[in-house]
DNA sequence: AAAGACACCAACCGCGCACCG
DNA sequence: ACGGTGCGCGGTTGGTGTCTT
């Protein structure tokens, strides 16, 4: 028995959406709320399946999508987590407000791959050391102190501010607090560094916790990361949240490979 | 100016997962 | 525990615009 199909295809309008069918889906959506796509077509009165409803909206209807004009910081932020995460567009476009994972997967292949490609050839799509984040194991995290001014941020750098508004003791020690209570098998550990310390850093197991936990996790809105990277933006544009290209929060090669250890 | 090649990107498709009864 | 349903995801396709010859 084969899976049944989205919703039947006679009858529907495929292709390009014209303005009027925008405009519909917009209304009701606006209306009723996003979900429940299945129905939308038969409620709003469109020839569309709904699948294809939920897609127009995401990628294009909804209001704070952000067009086109993808900025230096923006492709910068891109290639670092396709580094980490290789194609999964959505956890990519998670870390860039306004921006779909359809776009960037787009932006991806038709600018940035070729791109990365020239820089490094022996590179495939999928890029190795990757963070699988269901099938690959996460065992450690490392966050190292912000190199010398004079020294230029690599790929390989992960960067913690050293503004105590940023980061401050008790964030660290929350940012412990929460993620080991998050851990309910008990596999995780963590040492609470003194970030006064010149030498400051943390180091800690996170047991089978994913990228994705990470990114949602206590631990990265403790550590005010979101902010970090609003403090970064460059644009000048006070709706571009993105820092420049050597104040990103990176995760070093020999992290990665431990990550990527199959164990 | 015309035709072919190429680039871009919106939309489609099929699969897997989560949820619910 | 199981099957059905809805949703989200990533890969792919195809239409359209732009560039090159």
């Amino acid at each position: 028995m084969g899976r049944a199909p989205c919703c039947a295809k006679e009858g529907l309008n495929r292709g390009a959406w014209t303005v009027v069918e925008d405009n519909i889906l917009t209304d009701y959506i606006q209306t009723h709320g996003e979900g429940g796509w299945r129905s939308i077509p038969k409620n709003a009165g469109l020839k569309r399946c709904g699948k294809s409803c939920r897609l127009r909206w995401l990628n294009y209807l909804k209001p704070d999508i952000k067009r086109g004009n993808i900025s230096h910081a923006e492709e910068d932020l891109i290639i670092r987590l396709h580094r980490l995460l290789g194609n999964r567009w959505s956890m990519i476009a998670k870390r860039l407000p306004g921006r779909t994972d359809n776009e960037i997967k787009n932006y991806w292949n038709t600018n940035l791959r070729k791109k990365v490609k020239g820089k490094e050839p022996n590179k495939v799509d999928e890029p190795a050391g990757v963070i699988r984040t269901k099938a690959f194991r996460c065992t450690g995290v490392f966050i190292a102190p912000q190199p010398p001014k004079e020294e230029t941020a690599t790929l390989d750098t992960m960067v913690v501010p050293e503004e105590p508004s940023m980061m401050n003791q008790d964030l660290v020690n929350n940012a412990a607090t929460s993620l080991e209570s998050q851990s309910n098998d008990g596999a995780l550990s963590m040492a609470v560094p003194d970030i006064n310390s010149s030498d400051f850093s943390m180091h800690f197991d996170i047991g089978d916790h994913s990228q994705t936990d990470i990114f949602d996790s206590e631990f990265w809105k403790a550590c005010n990361l979101d902010n970090v990277l609003e403090e970064g933006s460059t644009s000048g544009d006070t709706n571009d949240p993105w820092p420049s290209s050597d104040q990103f929060l990176m995760f070093s090669d020999e992290m990665i490979k431990d990550w990527i250890k199959d164990d």
